[in-house]
DNA sequence: AAAGGATATCGGTAATTTGCGATATCTCTA
DNA sequence: TAGAGATATCGCAAATTACCGATATCCTTT
């Protein structure tokens, strides 16, 4: 019931701010905001597969400068937190964010904060 | 320049999300939204010294239930991030919330978030 | 100048986070 | 079905954070 609704609760938006108190981690989530500008556009060819803005665990990797598993983990701590959201398509996993809990984390920020 | 300026950086961000990534400091800036509701009504008497809205640490404390030395300790995270702002008055220090990082965090939010 | 109240700082332990390499799992292809 | 590539998970050491009690500092009042 939560988090289909339109406020988040002071746990989910604690999580968000564990989640972005991590300059990479919020790298990451700035640069999926223009995937096409930031990865290279093979990661792109799933449009038709329905993941529109997707990119690719090494990709991101590559980007962030970090270890395979750090990413990964790092990933799944934004996919925790509901900012991105990922879909496995084949043997790759496309993550790209996940908007309608970044507007409701504005929401959040601006009557909760 | 940058404290004044219009926009945070990512490193100014970041520290306000490790400040707010934790329950117990959003529920402080959350209670310094409303001093008069939540304080008992002495710590206000400072309205005529210039700092309207503030409240002193023994209040914060009590209503955080922390001990005295976190109480103090999460506060100066909070002054540290630009959250709050202090005044000490006499043996007191008054704390409350610093409107004006909090609109340039809400601008940082809806730009680079 | 001494005592007492308010707050800050210090020093510590437990818990959490950071980031890695190694390993496991999953999926495609030869 | 064996191998290779992509990602997830495990186990770990170092760093940071969460809190606390004790102590120090700063004001005020006597």
């Amino acid at each position: 019931m939560n988090r289909e609704s339109n406020i988040l609760n002071d746990e989910q938006a604690v999580e968000i701010f564990k989640a972005l108190s991590n300059q990479i981690r919020v790298n990451i989530l700035q640069m999926l905001k223009e995937p096409d500008n930031n990865f290279s556009p093979q990661a792109h060819v799933i449009k038709e597969k329905g993941f529109d803005g997707g990119v690719c665990v090494s990709d991101i990797r590559i980007k962030a400068g970090l270890s395979q598993s750090t990413t990964s983990q790092y990933l799944s701590i934004l996919l925790q937190s509901g900012l991105v959201e990922m879909k496995r398509i084949g043997q790759w996993t496309y993550y790209r964010r996940n908007q309608k809990t970044i507007e409701q984390f504005e929401k959040y920020i601006g009557l909760k904060i």
